[in-house]
RNA sequence: CGGGGUGUAGCGCAGCUUGGUAGCGCGCCUCGUUCGGGACGAGGAGGUCGCAGGUUCAAAUCCUGUCACCCCGACCA
């Protein structure tokens, strides 16, 4: 049946809700496609519904096509499963958590990992059952700290996920490949260009991971690409290690007074001024700046660590995140928050601005063998022989000539510093780029994690018990359609790609009179007849202009208007992007439109 | 949680400085005229002015508190 705009449960807003900022936001809204109904979560519209339809339609499609198979587990969940992998803390603030009557603990589902493994063990118990692809296209919460652009970032999305059980690393690998391939044809059946950058796993766990980044200037992830192919998110940049330099003809370091030299620019002159080189001016790269960092256990133990980083690069907090869980050997949420105050007053041997790794192997101040005891990590810039300029740990002095390797070590390296437009790829193909996107997927290889935690395993085929290797797919479904909206509309309306179109083709009637109402209704019969969607805006006392104007906004590919050519036997047909429009002979109406749809 | 902003009719806003019992545009209802680019006329319906307390003869307006929402920074599909 067409839906017809007379009946059709439709609102179009002349005016951007106050509350929407991005176009997409905007556009869904006026066009009458979603209401909100709490921060962060939506009601979806008849229109909308429809778009929403046609996304999951795709991503079911391209799923079932790698062998996937569907299934639905509740939103609503036990604490249980949750508590023995650790997330139910882990999760932190951003799981909504919830009560029964009994007191019992419920929560609703961030993503569900548990579930899955728990059905995969429940019917499940030999390898001959692997590999197994589940997914489940389906409703998640999350009690994010700032939802924010409508659907971009809601409480309650919906997310396609799948799960590959397999007995081996071979398997996964091959799971892994399969839905990264079907990722890159769902994104582009969808119309969004998609980068699959490298990332970190986060809360997650596991390996290998990839990120599919839409790139556009709203997205709120950083991600940086070479034009020799690689990408990655900021957070997974890996840094070019220089060669080590050997340091035994380098000169002995000298503590110098520097009283005027709080920032590392007047440090730098004074270093010029104080202990010039031959060859060079010294630069800020030149200085080792110490970054005195909070580290948040899930367990909320506060450890304080200081980084030791290039004086020219600022410490990006999101890949110190990103990096230390592993590097200090923590399982869960590290939050990690530059120090404060307090935090310094407990270390009375840092002093402020003038924090430094050492006076020499005898005085060693930072690192966990030293005499603060504090985890001492540098960017993977310091490498041995190579020569800073850093605090002498006494207020107002600074030490110059500070041979890495030789005057001071270190208990590990760590990304920490941004990364910035011009920085070499890791690959060495060419200067990185950087850009914005929005996060449309993520694969994941899960490895053991949750297999092992939750005591997933089968017989293989010694007979012996394996443990089920597994790996983590989605795909944000409704941040998909917030996508496509942001991208595809004008200053207009929406304009949807057919693929994700509401429906086919927008019919509408101008001016009045029962030929003109009459034409169009056949002409809408006979495309339904041929599986067509038909939009109809049959709206008697509306004017034209008012239905010209929600044509546009809703975005529907193509436009027939039934209206004043039909007295010389015509019908407008128009394309909702290009605006191009053709008189077409009322006859031809219909065959003219299918092959615009078939395209 | 830190910073900025906003709460007045379904939507967008004015009124607040200088208290006097609420207004504009759009939308909605009725009648008539119009009918290819957001028509016109006439008549209507609709508001606890976010909430609580205070000052005052009188509070949307002044004071205190509180809540909510939006935007910018720390998390994620």
């Amino acid at each position: 049946m067409a839906l017809r705009l007379s009946t059709l449960f439709l609102r179009t807003l002349r005016d951007n809700p106050a509350d929407a900022e991005v176009a997409s936001h905007q556009l869904l809204m006026r066009a009458g496609f979603i209401r909100r109904a709490a921060p962060g979560i939506y009601t979806w519209l008849p229109m909308g519904l429809k778009v929403l339809a046609k996304v999951e339609g795709i991503v079911r499609e391209e799923m079932n096509a790698i062998g996937g198979q569907e299934v639905s587990f509740p939103s609503l969940l036990p604490r249980e499963p949750y508590e023995q992998t650790g997330r139910w803390e882990e999760y932190g603030e951003g799981l909504f958590r919830l009560k029964d009557r009994k007191d019992a603990d419920y929560l609703l589902a961030p993503t569900h990992e548990e579930m899955f493994t728990l059905l995969v063990k429940d019917l499940y118990n030999s390898y001959k059952d692997l590999p197994v692809y589940l997914y489940q296209i389906q409703q998640k919460y999350r009690d994010e700290a700032r939802p924010r652009a409508g659907l971009l970032r809601g409480r309650e999305f919906i997310m396609k996920d799948s799960y590959s059980f397999t007995i081996d690393e071979e398997g996964l690998e091959e799971a892994y490949q399969k839905h990264r391939a079907a990722y890159l044809k769902i994104f582009a059946r969808l119309g969004l260009e998609v980068v699959p950058v490298a990332a970190t796993a986060g809360a997650m766990g596991g390996s290998t991971s990839e990120e599919f980044l839409h790139p556009t200037p709203i997205g709120e992830d950083t991600f940086v690409r070479s034009d020799g192919g690689y990408a990655a998110n900021v957070e997974a940049v890996t840094t070019v290690v220089p060669e080590e330099i050997p340091y035994d003809d380098a000169p002995p370091f000298q503590v110098r007074h520097t009283p005027d030299s709080p920032t590392i620019a007047t440090l730098v002159e004074s270093a010029n001024e104080l202990v010039p080189l031959e060859d060079r001016a010294w630069t800020a790269g030149d200085t080792l700046k110490n970054v005195v960092l909070a580290i948040v256990h899930p367990t909320g133990e506060r450890e304080v660590a200081v980084v030791g980083v290039p004086g020219d690069r600022s410490v990006d907090i999101k890949r110190v995140q990103a990096n230390i869980g592993a590097l200090m050997e923590i399982s869960g949420e590290v939050a990690v928050e530059q120090a404060t105050d307090e935090d310094l007053r407990s270390h009375p041997l840092l002093v402020k601005g003038y924090v430094g790794p050492g006076l020499g192997l005898d005085h060693q101040v930072l690192g966990s063998e030293a005499a603060t005891g504090l985890t001492y990590f540098v960017d993977p810039r310091v490498v041995s022989g190579t020569t800073w300029i850093t605090g002498a740990n006494v207020r107002g002095q600074h030490v110059f000539g500070l041979v890495a390797g030789r005057d001071f070590g270190w208990d590990g390296t760590i990304e920490a510093v941004e990364v910035r437009e011009g920085d070499a790829s890791p690959d060495g193909s060419g200067p990185l780029q950087t850009a914005r996107g929005i996060e449309l997927g993520h694969i994941f290889q899960l490895g053991r994690k949750y297999a092992e935690s939750l005591h997933l395993r089968v017989l293989d085929a010694n007979g012996k018990q394996a443990t089920v290797t597994m790996g983590s797919y989605g795909i944000g479904v409704t941040r998909a359609v917030a996508a496509i909206a942001e991208h595809y509309h004008d200053d207009k309306g929406l304009v949807w790609p057919r693929n994700v179109a509401p429906a086919d083709v927008h019919v509408m009637v101008t001016g009045k009179g029962e030929e003109l109402i009459n034409a169009a209704e056949k002409l809408v019969g006979d495309l339904e007849g041929r599986g067509i969607e038909v939009l109809f805006d049959d709206r008697p006392k509306v004017s034209a202009g008012v239905k010209f104007g929600d044509a546009e906004l809703i975005g529907v590919p193509t436009v027939v208007v039934v209206g004043r050519g039909y007295a010389e036997g015509v019908l407008e047909v128009k394309d909702r992007a290009s605006g191009e429009r053709e008189n077409v002979p009322v006859g031809e109406a219909a065959d003219y439109v299918v092959a615009a749809v078939r395209g």
